[in-house]
DNA sequence: TTAAAGTAAGTTATCGTTAACTAACATATT
DNA sequence: AATATGTTAGTTAACGATAACTTACTTTAA
């Protein structure tokens, strides 16, 4: 509910940071002090208990990824170029912190909070609505085709961005992201008969 | 290495149900024992440790899991019933016990252990190699559209395969996975112009 | 009778969390 | 200007719970 604090928002870095290089189960309060420096009870001036900290944990990473769903819907802007807008900023907000990915797509890690669960299920489905209605945008301009709901090709898509970042995160940064997006770029355009006009 | 003993399976077929229900962070030589009804100490007379232990459950999960992939090469069946198979076959068994998706699916669970990590990619990129030669006999025999790569068309296969699952997970079995799949066979039927000669 | 399976009772380490207290700074009152 | 009050961010030290794991002893079954 409330504001985030400059203070808070390091202590956080420091969470996303713990995510991304050791894993969700090393997110813990005294391994957040050490990283910020500071003494593990005093993390408790800034969060309350754990849970409080996975709520603003959850609000901020939402808030990083939200901006590039919602984009799909300016209409300004070329819809292969939004599509491919909306694959390169995601993959690029992962290549920084793959906490991203552990977080915003790990229904596991929040498997024993009720709360926070639901937290993820509506933020995965808002973003399903976005790309759905995006293609259905496409389908009654003749942009796409439209022998498929557009909520199957959004589920589609989300589904090869995931697969395509969890590959990426195991193979431990191998294979190139670049040629991966490109490669999801243009089956996309192929598979959904995608026109810019 | 070593073949799995009765009483292992035990134990085994005990943390499946321990990670199904409870999540990954629950699965515990505490838990097991409990659930087999013995102690603590008594589940290391069967599992040295607990990367042993992981190992095992990971080594038994596969095992009941690739047969699904490998049927999709048996050219006696038609292929849409094949695509048709593997999808309902593992769906079933995900149903039956969600430690698959779990554990198969979540590359989280295992991030702090190189060995169990690369265990898991191979699993994976094996499923995906199933699928993509799959695809590819299709192709060259005309059943299939042949203007994208089969690995690609492997890809969104296996990430529309999990999304479903993760969605049916995080919506706890709400909606119906019966509909689930039958739209996945259709929106890939459409999507890849399967035929079946 | 001997090897496998189980038990009780511990170890050490780490978890989330709290209590009691301090130092530095801002604001309000006199 | 000087004093009083409040806030913010930190400290040390401990709590109970639980984790992985061990040792020494007992039961059970081939």
């Amino acid at each position: 509910m409330n504001e985030i604090t400059k203070r808070q928002k390091d202590y956080l870095n420091a969470a996303i940071g713990l995510v991304s290089e050791r894993g969700f189960s090393k997110l813990t309060f005294r391994n957040i002090a050490q990283e910020v420096g500071v003494t593990e009870a005093s993390v408790y001036r800034h969060f309350s208990n754990k849970l409080d900290l996975l709520r603003a944990l959850l609000k901020d990473l939402e808030e990083s990824i939200a901006p590039h769903f919602e984009k799909l819907v300016d209409t300004s802007i070329p819809p292969k170029e939004r599509l491919e807008q909306l694959i390169k900023g995601l993959f690029c907000a992962f290549e920084k912190n793959s906490a991203h990915t552990s977080i915003i797509f790990s229904e596991e890690a929040f498997h024993s909070e009720e709360e926070l669960r639901n937290d993820l299920k509506s933020i995965s489905e808002r973003n399903i609505s976005f790309l759905s209605s995006f293609y259905k945008d496409l389908q009654e301009n003749q942009l796409c085709r439209s022998d498929i709901d557009s909520k199957e090709l959004a589920l589609v898509t989300l589904g090869s961005i995931k697969l395509t970042v969890t590959r990426w995160r195991i193979c431990e940064k191998n294979l190139g992201l670049e040629d991966a997006v490109s490669n999801l770029i243009n089956t996309h355009s192929v598979l959904f008969n995608l026109r810019n006009e």
